[in-house]
DNA sequence: ACTAATGATGTTAGCGCTACCAAAGCGCTT
DNA sequence: AAGCGCTTTGGTAGCGCTAACATCATTAGT
């Protein structure tokens, strides 16, 4: 039934069902099929009964990508993210993109492994998609990456950091005050030797903002900080290992080590308790990330928890605001910052 | 210098760069720019210079929707997961996701939540953008979403389980033969009362394939086949501890246990060594998944590794076969059956 | 030297959809 | 009865790009 009458050199699109197919056998024109999708309530319920009927029958499915073009905003939002299969970052791409999704909107995701030349080829690939909005991690770009995002006009929000002074919406929280809240914590149990370890993995540099909180916030209290970064090539819960037999051996050893995540941390648990370590009796040790394990070791381990849910959740519903998708509640504010949470269990 | 000179009344993308900018500042036709962005090879070294450098200074991004109209292909692939921030399906999509972007492809992602309606619902959206590839996952599907991968002509990949009779590209294992490889492990080591717990989630149907090996093969060893049921609404961790409090406050406890999931063992390990059961010498914990935390419990989880990374890796391999992006090694097969590992840690 | 083959470049016509306007239909007021 | 505002519907002209063909310059072949 495919009455094809073209009669010159150019079919590419050959017998494909389009709007223009559905349009004809409901005998409608193809502005009022679109609408249908679009402003259903601007079509009426005769009509829409009809072009449904047949929009079932045909199989008809919209091609959003011409959609996309001929509206220049394609229902598509792009994220960018260290990686992907972390545990923490896993939950803000769930949150974000179950929240879109049920607004119909689409995710497109790479990961950048804290690489801000990836993140740059990611951001440009993505901006060829003109999606309706863009969400970065962190705020460290390259000068690519900030030129882009300059010059662009559809909304970026930055989560998993919080740098009031930046232009991008920003949902977050300060690493800066994970790092002082760790420190003030394991002072206020009454720790005093209190060390802390770096995350091997190259390139996260929010980690080191909670290094500089925890850094300052020891020589505030009058102690001395204690760094200890294991070898970069190592897998982080070797890493971890190999920062506890590093520290138990030192000469004076730590009371309390705060590790840089909670893979670090478990890393370190493990190590202590093969050599004989009482945790926390021994020495405390507190992790970073509540990571879906935490509350699975024997010890318990006491952590932060980000609100890596939440700022997900957050990012997508700033997103819809913006969008005109969601009602605006009070106001959209470029600035949230989000808590963490101190979870106290066994092992400090 | 942006001599706009159009009378009439529509100007909607007004003033953005566009491929037709950098051809007339560079002095070539707009054929040519697309040249150098498709098949740069095409493309004189002399032009391609003087285009590179119009592009560099006008910071042009082209247009993907366009492109992907024109064409009829976009370089984007689209995944439908049951959810994003488990542990395992991380590493399918990380795998997947890595190597596609290596050869600028991009991920279109949704999680359907075991919910075959909320997988249809993702596919017919995706459907619309016209991706060169829809990769699924296991092989149970709505009559909806059957309906649209038997009629598309993209190529269509099912993972994580592996159907013979089935028509779309196959990569995975099999479960049911993780159930039997289960059973006959732990008979092997000389437990007799070897029980199995489910997993609470409902719609993991993949996962009663794996029971249904067990069951089989418990059978045909001469055992009684024992499966025990957590509540439904309890998260993975508490339906272990609950099924290994039941289990073990059974008239006949079981010698061993094979878990779902190392989520429920873990619960199960952790309720029992609180209830100052020992393992593996009380009983014996089995779990499936290796995720990350396995190697971190004490004792440390023995389990059974599906090759999630490499299935995702494989996915994006056949992807970009199919797609002309790769040589074909061999032959484009269609069944492609992986092999899972069985770890042997200290629970088992 | 003349034609054929090759490679680089340009011209034209859409891809399938929606923005923009216009127009028609309807109930109501004045 | 004419005018007004409102809703519903349709016609037209692109969105920015690439497939397909056409053209031109260059080189090779006899």
């Amino acid at each position: 039934m495919t009455a094809e009458k073209t009669p010159g050199r150019k079919r590419r699109g050959a017998g494909r069902v389009t709007l223009n197919t559905v349009a004809k056998q409901a005998g409608v024109s193809a502005i009022t099929v679109s609408r249908y999708f679009n402003q259903p309530e601007q079509v009426s319920p005769e009509r829409r009964e009809r072009i449904a009927a047949v929009v079932n029958e045909l199989g008809y499915v919209p091609n959003l990508v011409a959609g996309g073009l001929a509206s220049a905003r394609g229902k598509i939002v792009a994220m960018v993210i260290p990686n992907i299969s972390g545990p923490i970052f896993a939950n803000t791409i769930q949150g974000f993109s179950d929240t879109l999704s049920r607004h119909g909107y689409q995710l497109l995701l790479a990961s950048s492994y804290f690489s801000l030349e990836q993140e740059e080829n990611a951001v440009r690939a993505f901006l060829g998609w003109s999606p309706a909005a863009l969400v970065l991690t962190s705020h460290f770009h390259s000068a690519g990456t900030e030129k882009m995002i300059a010059e662009t006009d559809i909304p970026v929000i930055e989560t998993w950091d919080y740098q009031p002074e930046r232009d991008p919406v920003q949902i977050g929280f300060s690493h800066y005050e994970v790092g002082v809240a760790a420190a003030r914590y394991l002072h206020g149990k009454g720790y005093r030797r209190i060390a802390f370890v770096q995350n091997s993995a190259a390139g996260d540099l929010s980690a080191l903002e909670r290094r500089d909180g925890y850094t300052a916030t020891i020589l505030e209290l009058g102690l001395e900080p204690w760094v200890f970064t294991p070898d970069a090539d190592r897998a982080p819960f070797e890493a971890g290992k190999q920062a506890m037999d590093a520290l138990m051996n030192a000469a004076l050893r730590p009371d309390a080590i705060i590790f840089a995540n909670d893979n670090l941390a478990a890393g370190g648990l493990l190590a202590g308790q093969r050599a004989g370590l009482k945790v926390p009796e021994g020495c405390a040790v507190l992790g970073f990330g509540d990571y879906p394990f935490a509350e699975m070791l024997l010890p318990s381990l006491s952590t932060i928890k980000p609100p890596a849910l939440e700022m997900g959740v957050m990012a997508a519903t700033r997103v819809l605001e913006s969008l005109g998708e969601l009602p605006v509640e009070h106001e959209v504010s470029r600035l949230n910052l989000l808590e963490c949470l101190l979870i106290e269990r066994e092992s400090a």
